[in-house]
DNA sequence: TTATAGATTGCCT
DNA sequence: GGCAATCTATAAT
């Protein structure tokens, strides 16, 4: 990883599904200490406003979601299945909603704690599929990461005093792919899933 | 007040 | 491939 900068908050002053493909190669890094763990965004989802049904925005504006409807940049993290939670990055300008859901990282850094968060104990980090565990799905990430709603809602991710941020290297994809997003019914018809092509690290499919 | 579905994962057969 | 885990928001009594 070279020489990392932090995203402007101009990135996410957007339309999802301007952000959305734009966000693939980047990275989000959490700090510890010290310690840091990192990951490169392999695959994220759109999530829109009122058109999107599949969208939490989509009913109006509420405490749950009420991170989606203020500055873009910031860390929307809810709880889902009474199990897991998942990190979302918002989008567009103060007032309307919008946001990227992050899917899976291609772990960078900090291999060790995020196999120790996720409970994995006897994880290779020299194998290509055990490292998969770690960060191909939305809940696994967010478990590596140690993400969750009372600690990381809210944050901003574009400010260099936080511990959960998102920076760009300089990478940028060879190919991306888009299908439809994964696990919804409403909605579920938007080209609104985005992947880098080829990536090991995606979710679902592969067999672990 | 009660019921149900949900932007998932991992263990079971 | 099926399904339980188990919290939250929203719909239905």
């Amino acid at each position: 990883m070279q020489l990392a900068r932090l995203l402007r908050r101009s990135f996410f002053n957007r339309d999802p599904r301007a952000v959305g493909p734009a966000l693939l190669g980047k990275i989000v890094v959490r700090r510890q200490g010290r310690k840091i763990r990192a990951g490169r965004i392999v695959e994220v989802e759109a999530y829109l406003g009122a058109d999107d049904l599949a969208a939490h925005a989509a009913a109006g504006r509420t405490e749950r979601n009420a991170v989606l409807f203020g500055p873009p940049g910031h860390a929307y993290v809810y709880f889902i299945y009474g199990v897991h939670y998942c990190l979302n990055i918002s989008c567009m300008p103060k007032g309307e909603a919008g946001c990227v859901l992050i899917r899976a990282l291609e772990p960078v850094a900090g291999m060790e704690e995020m196999a120790t968060a996720r409970g994995l104990i006897s994880l290779n980090l020299d194998s290509a599929r055990d490292l998969r565990k770690l960060t191909s799905g939305p809940g696994r990430l967010c478990e590596a990461l140690e993400i969750t709603r009372l600690r990381d809602n809210g944050k901003d991710m574009v400010s260099p005093e936080s511990d959960l941020q998102v920076l760009d290297d300089g990478f940028h994809p060879a190919k991306v792919l888009v299908t439809r997003r994964i696990g919804i019914s409403k909605s579920a018809a938007m080209p609104l899933r985005y992947v880098i092509a080829g990536n090991e690290f995606v979710s679902g499919k592969t067999a672990i």
